[in-house]
DNA sequence: CCAATAGTGGGACGAACGTTCAGGTATCTT
DNA sequence: AAGATACCTGAACGTTCGTCCCACTATTGG
């Protein structure tokens, strides 16, 4: 990929980040098995062969996607436990189960790309990478002495998440407290 | 669905059966993406019109498959919780751990379509009543004053399996007996 | 025994798919 | 200025998809 001595972005930077975006969007919206050369293509608002242009094949695509969903997913999961943290026991419990209520509510087209793309790179090992990446930038920020119950903390974040996805309606805020609570200082 | 008096299986049920098994042995092996009439009416030996007259469509077989998957899932887990109370608190651990590390060792196949069609039921309404059925079979098995507790080691194990789904050389039993330890007997 | 019905199977249709190709345009290098 | 290179795009190829149709066979109910 080139780049100008001044920093910009090369030439083809723009449209390429502009299919990745709309990839994710696609994706939201209907699932990885809605992602097509057309149907991205339509969604980027580009001809159908600027998508194979930039992206040989749709793996290609799939990948990209994921390294920039990932990148996402990791910073915003460091700052919840940053803010977690930086309060006190109770009240990080609370913004916990704020996020996750989040997540399982306005953004939950959201999560379910992201544990689609999740689930696609274990059966894809070229995809594993990318997604191992956030899970290693998360374990790298935990003392050592922490390690099994960051681990089950990280699990059980995970856990909370996809079985909130299959719920008609998903469960608020107080409902997810007490169990967030239990998670970050089991009794 | 006809049956006779007997209780014996009606004329089409057999093959019905032996469709569905085709279909959880192509998500195994090519993921819900590779699911078409054609896979799996060749993975069943049937011709590929005997797929599309048991299952008017797609959706109604991927439902019929998740049913029968959520079965096992659930008697299967069922027992392993059993197994676990009836052993003391160390062997317990020792013996989920096991079953974990077999879900993500010999069985990792099983273990992405189950949770490939779980992923697939947040995104189909109509498929969530089957997926949440052996959720609530288990919810159902637990004392009220535990849970919290019992909320949060089932979402364990749900975090556990997917991102060890994810590793290329999956985690071992020795691996995770700490940490399904902890998220048994948290300190 | 004989309609009625459930199950079976081959073939084909239109639609959507991934991918290719040739030709066009903008940008960069020299 | 001019050649080289990167970028863009319309059209099309061959393939596979879900689904439908029709003829055929086995089973069932009366």
């Amino acid at each position: 990929m080139k780049r100008q001595v001044d920093g910009r972005k090369a030439r083809g930077e723009k449209r390429r980040t502009e299919i990745i975006e709309a990839t994710l969007r696609v994706i939201e919206r209907d699932g990885v098995a809605g992602v097509t050369h057309r149907t991205v293509a339509a969604e980027a608002g580009v001809p159908t062969t600027s998508t194979t242009y930039h992206f040989a094949t749709l793996d290609d695509l799939l990948i990209a996607t994921l390294i920039d969903c990932a990148r996402d997913m990791a910073t915003e999961v460091y700052w919840m436990i940053d803010r977690a943290r930086s309060h006190g026991r109770g009240r990080g419990a609370e913004e916990i189960a704020k996020l996750l209520a989040e997540a399982l509510g306005p953004k939950r087209g959201r999560t379910m790309a992201e544990y689609e793309l999740y689930l696609l790179a274990a059966r894809k090992p070229e995809l594993r990478p990318a997604a191992r990446r956030w899970l290693d930038v998360l374990t790298s920020m935990v003392r050592h002495d922490d390690e099994v119950a960051f681990r089950v903390f990280l699990a059980g974040i995970d856990g909370l998440l996809i079985q909130g996805l299959i719920d008609d309606e998903p469960p608020g805020e107080e409902e997810l407290r007490p169990v967030v609570d239990y998670l970050l200082n089991p009794r």
